[in-house]
DNA sequence: CGTTTCTCTAGAACAAGTTTCACTATCGGA
DNA sequence: TCCGATAGTGAAACTTGTTCTAGAGAAACG
């Protein structure tokens, strides 16, 4: 840890410019890249900033001003992680009938993707949950991310209603409570798939629509 | 971090000899007062183990003896913590009828009192939920603990089928994850009630019995 | 009691996240 | 093209979790 009370950088006051140059765009996929080769490798503990640093060939403290924290970095890699499943499970949408089993199905296939990458996912995963106020804005933005591929694998015609976001939250919750059990040995694949599937039935509930 | 592949202390395997002498007892409850005290001033970051140990007046190996990680340390306190609640919850059973609103009324009470001492629930919740395979028995008994109190709530006659048992560990799924939520600011107590109570409705599913 | 074996203490040492500093390199505009 | 501002470098320093060591104390046990 070590942090002041109000993080006070000498000048600026919060992130690099919005618009990054062409090097600088590259810096921080070297970056990500590191981070997730790491991650990849030995999970949260094996990510250790010098090491980011040296493979990405950035100076520490540049690493400091991209990524305020290895939290922050963390979660900005399951940012970049997010958006690619993002995109192969929006090629590939479930064929199921029901929105229950169609949400249920996705959320399967992106676990199935994460036990191909124990460790990443554990890095990507426990920074997520253990990461304090500082991070909110970062957390947000996985949280809408996920939300998306939610509400994308349920295929409405409309938008959601408060109930179903209600229940798109609670299967979020569960998502990330599972897979955290699932990491720390806790829990079986089995039993993270029938946790997926009984929180799912939220959905139904949600939308009793009667033919 | 820093801690080697397999940790290999001295001699002895494991805890210290589950037969504590009375001035063992003492030093522990002294431990996890301490704990809680540093906890209570400012969450996770704020419980040092140098300072656990000075103010419980131990050194700082006897510290590690008991708890043998930070994580270990607090979610020690969170078992701690949770026994008191759930004897104090035990003590006024919810009245309603439905065993829904049972458990959600328990599990808000539990947030109520959370709330009173949220610097707290952070260190215990965040340790909880960054605990690695190291801890899991430890952290395994949490959730036994929590499994039994929405399983008093709900006021079941018989054992409880696997379908209700799913329900519970979503449920606890939940619960932890929306208190991280709330503890990082990006879900209001409202939000939280809201998931709560969501969720809550799977237990009706699992248990339509008609009357 | 004396011995043997733990346990506890004090304090140094080490690892990794984070900060700081003194420079140098790069960039955007006059 | 030159200049001031901004970004990046390298290395040291600082903080806090964790480990290690040598010796003092307590406990079990003959």
């Amino acid at each position: 840890m070590y942090r002041t009370e109000v993080r006070q950088m000498t000048a600026e006051a919060k992130p690099a410019s919005l618009q990054l140059t062409e090097r600088q765009e590259a810096r921080r996929r070297r970056i990500l890249h590191a981070s997730a080769r790491l991650a990849s490798r030995g999970g949260f503990d094996a990510v250790q900033m010098r090491e980011v640093a040296e493979n990405s060939g950035v100076a520490l403290g540049t690493l400091y001003r991209y990524f305020p924290s290895k939290v922050h970095l963390l979660v900005a890699t399951m940012q970049d992680q997010l958006q690619h499943m993002h995109e192969t499970l929006r090629k590939q949408p479930p064929a199921d009938e029901q929105p229950a089993a169609r949400v249920a199905h996705t959320l399967m296939r992106a676990f199935r993707a994460l036990q191909r990458e124990p460790h990443l996912a554990d890095a990507m995963v426990r920074a997520l949950t253990f990461a304090d106020r500082s991070v909110s804005p970062e957390v947000d933005t996985v949280s809408r991310l996920t939300t998306a591929i939610i509400l994308d694998a349920m295929g409405l015609d409309g938008p959601p209603t408060p109930e179903q976001l209600s229940a798109v939250r609670v299967i979020e919750h569960t998502w990330h409570s599972a897979l955290i059990t699932w990491l720390s040995g806790r829990a079986s694949i089995a039993q993270v798939k029938i946790d997926i599937e009984t929180v799912c039935r939220l959905i139904d509930l949600t939308a009793p629509r009667r033919p």
